[in-house]
RNA sequence: GGAGAAAUGGCAGAGUGGUCGAAUGCGGCAGUCUUGAAAACUGUUGAGGGUCACACCUCCGGGGGUUCGAAUCCCUCUUUCUCCGCCA
């Protein structure tokens, strides 16, 4: 969530900015300020009262231990008066609070500079793509189908123990998707990234410190019996890791990479983009979470980028990048770079993975915050991107790397599988 | 799941109704000494709100209560530890 002294600082800009969201913030802003003047008058107002009974209470104290209980019981009457103001003040401020965070929860971030204006998928902006899309021989299938030639994954299996979207994987696939996710971990503990294993249910303290709560909650699957959550993504655990942190400089950057299987309910998902591997209600991802310094933010997004980049060019999948536009712009990011894989089969592209600079805008609900050594504080930002989201990855591996009678290992993970090709069982 | 004990600053650990945001030790930071370091000594060192800056307010696991006044008493929730039971 924003912090309000900076829609104070730059209301305007942050204006203007948002309406790449096709956000109108005007009013809204106007209300915020409003809001938080009460919030800080009733604070305020709440503050000298209570400093008047804790005068008045010190009073009693002493009169008491000089044996003028009388005096004492006179001083004793005024306190409920207090009592019943900061009682009454305190109710006051409370709803001002409420009111006010109401409010912000429904601001989402603040997009960058470089974010181009749009209103849907079709006005990303792509940055980068790998050679040539290719083109498959005749007659080549897609994942689905192919997964079901080979016998590496039962759809229908899932189907029969729990329901649509929860794929069994099976002898070699299992063994594939296995691969790739040593794979990925490797790739991430090299480029300086600590692996944590964590809780695949979380809080409803750690939805909210990642931006899942309030407002999505239609997207998790929620325990009731215990109140916990099944993560959308290791994002969430990992992140909340940093919840109510005051981190010195010397610990930074942290740099965090997770596997974990992933939970979405896909509410309203449905038609012949959620078949095979394309929209799962579990799927296994591996992650990586930044938190850095504010002004290395940038630059460390970019290094986000160019590692996936490598991941993929050794895997040598065709792929694109883009640049995600306001419109298409997730709630709480400030600038988002999508990795597609090409999907040879479907002939289309398929997201991998999202990478991106949240800035203070989870800080601000964490309260992650850096130590300077002078003392100073101020709010941390932070990142995360998907290396990689497996299932896709798996749809191109097996689209792309098809032959007539078998599925080629791309190299880099033959060490890793101990499989040279996939055969007709 | 049953019985008992506990939760205090970065850590350890005092504090059982007012003079306590909290002794003491360790750690951190600054300084003295030293060619430099260590040791020793001196000072300093929690967080949030508020203010131009002070003042002031809040916080001793969370929430509620008693009281003029709560880290301290009561209720409740959560967590941790010990013992018993069960168990991958």
């Amino acid at each position: 969530m924003l912090h309000v002294a900076d829609i104070q600082e730059h209301k305007e800009a942050y204006i203007k900015a948002l309406k790449k969201r096709n956000f109108e913030a005007v009013e809204l802003f106007d209300k915020v300020l409003e809001l938080d003047e009460k919030r800080r008058t009733t604070q305020a107002q709440l503050d000298n009262t209570l400093a008047e009974s804790n005068k008045l209470s010190k009073e009693i104290g002493n009169l008491y231990k000089s044996g003028e209980a009388k005096k004492a019981s006179i001083l004793k009457e005024r306190t409920g008066n207090l009592k019943e103001d900061s009682k009454n003040l305190q109710e006051t401020l409370n709803i001002a609070v409420v009111e006010l965070d109401t409010l912000l929860y429904t601001i989402p971030n603040i997009p960058q500079e470089s974010v181009p204006a749009g209103t849907s998928a079709d006005d990303n902006e792509e940055v980068f793509r790998l050679g040539e899309v290719p083109v498959l021989a005749e007659g080549a299938l897609p994942h689905w189908e192919l997964a079901k030639k080979y016998d590496i994954i039962d759809f229908e299996l899932g189907n029969k123990i729990t329901g649509a979207g929860f794929p069994v994987y099976k002898g070699k696939g299992a063994r594939l998707q296995r691969a790739l996710i040593t794979y990925f971990l490797d790739k991430n503990i090299e480029a300086g990234y600590t692996e944590y294993q964590v809780p695949l249910m979380v809080n409803e303290m750690s939805g909210f410190g990642t931006g899942q709560l309030p407002d999505k909650e239609g997207q998790m699957y929620h325990v009731t019996n215990d109140d916990l959550y099944l993560i959308p993504t290791s994002e969430v655990p990992v992140t909340n890791m940093f919840r109510d942190v005051l981190l010195e400089e010397k610990d930074l950057p942290i740099a965090c990479t997770a596997y974990t299987p992933c939970f979405r309910r896909e509410a309203g998902s449905y038609g012949a983009h959620v078949r095979g591997l394309n929209r799962l209600h579990q799927f296994e991802k591996v992650e990586i979470v930044r938190i850095e310094q504010p002004e290395n933010s940038n630059t460390a997004l970019e290094g986000m980028v160019d590692h996936i980049k490598e991941i993929l060019n050794e895997l040598k999948l065709p792929y694109r990048i883009l640049r995600l536009c306001g419109g298409d712009l997730g709630f709480t990011a400030s600038l988002t770079y999508d990795f597609e894989v090409f999907s040879t089969a479907q002939d289309r592209w398929l997201e991998i993975s999202s990478v991106s600079n949240f800035k203070t805008f989870q800080a601000n609900r964490l309260k992650l915050r850096i130590k300077d050594k002078q003392g100073n504080k101020r709010l941390a930002h932070t990142l995360n991107g998907s290396s990689l989201a497996l299932p896709r990855v798996l749809a191109g591996i097996l689209e792309n790397y098809q032959a007539e009678d078998h599925i080629k290992i791309p190299e880099v993970l033959i060490p890793y599988c101990g499989l040279e090709r996939i055969d007709l069982a």
